[in-house]
DNA sequence: TCTGGGGTCCTAGGACCC
DNA sequence: TCTGGGGTCCTAGGACCC
């Protein structure tokens, strides 16, 4: 059966999530900022008409912000994920098979679908609206690729009112013509510059190009997406979800941090999370890596470095990967520096069934570990994030991330579920 | 004053083995 | 003087994604 894929992608994902909960802010320019509040990461149309720029450091923007009444928040990525969740849900009902691509990004496999696909595809997209309220644009073809081409055009031609079907297009060349090869799936900066060098600008041109010359200078993976903008479609639906290999856990600090004792304090929260994360998907890893760095957008004395340590036994318990992180903390931190931000990231992960027994026939006491962490994750998750920690995460924490914009968590905290005033 | 935080895959080259 | 040929594993670096 002949493969076609709907690419749904949700539009401003983050601000459209702000704009759910606060009518005030629908049709107006909004945009939400990364951690501690440093550059933009999501702007409505309004946001971009005005000239809001993405992935740009948000205080260089401020003028244009005031001047446009622009509405700012600090990134909610809990209400964010939540918002998702229903988006995905939904989506899930209108096919057999889905690949939940991003936070706010899905392809669904429609094939074998009869009837009119732009017209189920608007179906799809006015069901996503009433029943979550976000606004999404559907792209379909007969490749990933061209799905998210055809994505593209539903997004940025308003007469397609969302969705466009780029499949058994006679005209698909000219379609093509209109795509910058840098905004094809798979086509960074420097392959959109590489390209440029060749005369190659657009997506039709790029399509057409020699396989030799792809392969040459951009590798299989390079192959692979001309393959599919030809209509041959070579990435398959992936609709299992895979346990990540490596897990990060990383902050930049709201004012610089000279002292031991905060990096110990970030350090031990930054593993914690990543404890989280390993529990979560129910992993264990038996490397965990920390990292230090100075600012570098600042002049002065400039330090970064990095250590690995490797734990005894694969561990997703706090406490081992906590003492593991201040152990490689110990080899790299230098006093004198201005530190902007550190991280902990965890590698070697294996599923946690898989766990071995040492020389000895001990488990080393992974059984009580396990029922420690079960209990902390459970008050963590009923009453809020961080509820229950451990003292080397600090208490103070004055060198947490600024966010001064913060909506409130909506959905998931029962003290901050919005309230209608009869 | 203020510049995010995650991930994936591929390739080339070196070490090492037989 | 002649100076093999494969294979595997690991790592660093480069490209990409959101």
């Amino acid at each position: 059966m002949r493969p076609i894929f709907a690419l749904v992608d949700c539009n401003s994902f983050y601000a459209s999530c702000e704009q759910v909960f606060d009518p005030r802010m629908r049709d107006r320019p909004v945009i939400v900022l990364s951690n501690n509040d440093g550059c933009v990461i999501a702007r409505t149309a309004e946001a971009k008409a005005v000239g809001i720029k993405m992935a740009e450091p948000f205080f260089e923007q401020e003028e244009l912000i005031l001047k446009h009444d622009v509405q700012v928040f600090s990134a909610n990525f809990t209400l964010y994920g939540d918002m998702s969740n229903r988006v995905m849900e939904t989506l899930r009902q209108f096919a057999p098979r889905m690949e939940v691509y991003s936070i706010d990004e899905a392809f669904l496999d429609l094939a074998g679908f009869r009837g009119d696909l732009a017209e189920y595809g608007r179906k799809i997209r006015s069901t996503v609206r009433r029943w979550t309220g976000i606004p999404v644009s559907i792209g379909i073809g007969p490749s990933k690729t061209l799905a998210k081409v055809a994505n593209r055009i539903a997004k940025r031609d308003a007469e397609q009112r969302g969705v466009f079907d780029i499949t058994d297009r006679p005209d698909a060349g000219e379609l093509l013509d209109r795509i910058e090869v840098g905004d094809i799936w798979g086509i960074g900066r420097r392959y959109a510059k590489l390209l440029n060098r060749h005369g190659i600008y657009n997506a039709r041109q790029l399509r057409d190009a020699p396989d030799k010359f792809v392969r040459q200078h951009m590798t299989v993976m390079g192959l692979r997406t001309v393959t599919e903008l030809r209509g041959e479609p070579c990435i398959r639906l992936d609709d299992v979800t895979h346990d990540k290999k490596n897990l990060m856990s990383s902050r930049s600090f709201g004012r610089p941090v000279r002292e031991r004792a905060d990096l110990e304090q970030a350090v031990a929260e930054y593993a914690s999370l990543a404890s989280e994360k390993l529990r979560r998907q129910q992993s264990l890893a038996s490397l965990v890596h920390v990292f230090v760095e100075t600012d570098s957008f600042r002049d002065g004395p400039q330090y970064r470095n990095f250590a690995t340590v490797g734990m005894a036994m694969p561990s997703s318990y706090t406490p081992d990967l906590i003492r593991a992180a201040h152990q490689g903390l110990d080899r790299i931190f230098r006093p004198g520096f201005d530190y902007k931000k550190a991280g902990v990231m965890v590698s070697e992960v294996v599923p946690a069934a898989t766990v071995q027994l040492d020389a000895f026939g001990r488990d080393g006491g992974v059984t009580v570990k396990r029922s420690v962490m079960r209990a902390m994750d459970a008050v963590n998750a009923r009453m809020g994030r961080n509820k229950v920690f451990y003292a080397a995460q600090g208490t103070d924490k004055t060198w947490g991330m600024r966010q001064k914009r913060l909506s409130k968590r909506f959905t998931t905290d029962w003290d901050q579920i919005p309230t209608v005033k009869a």
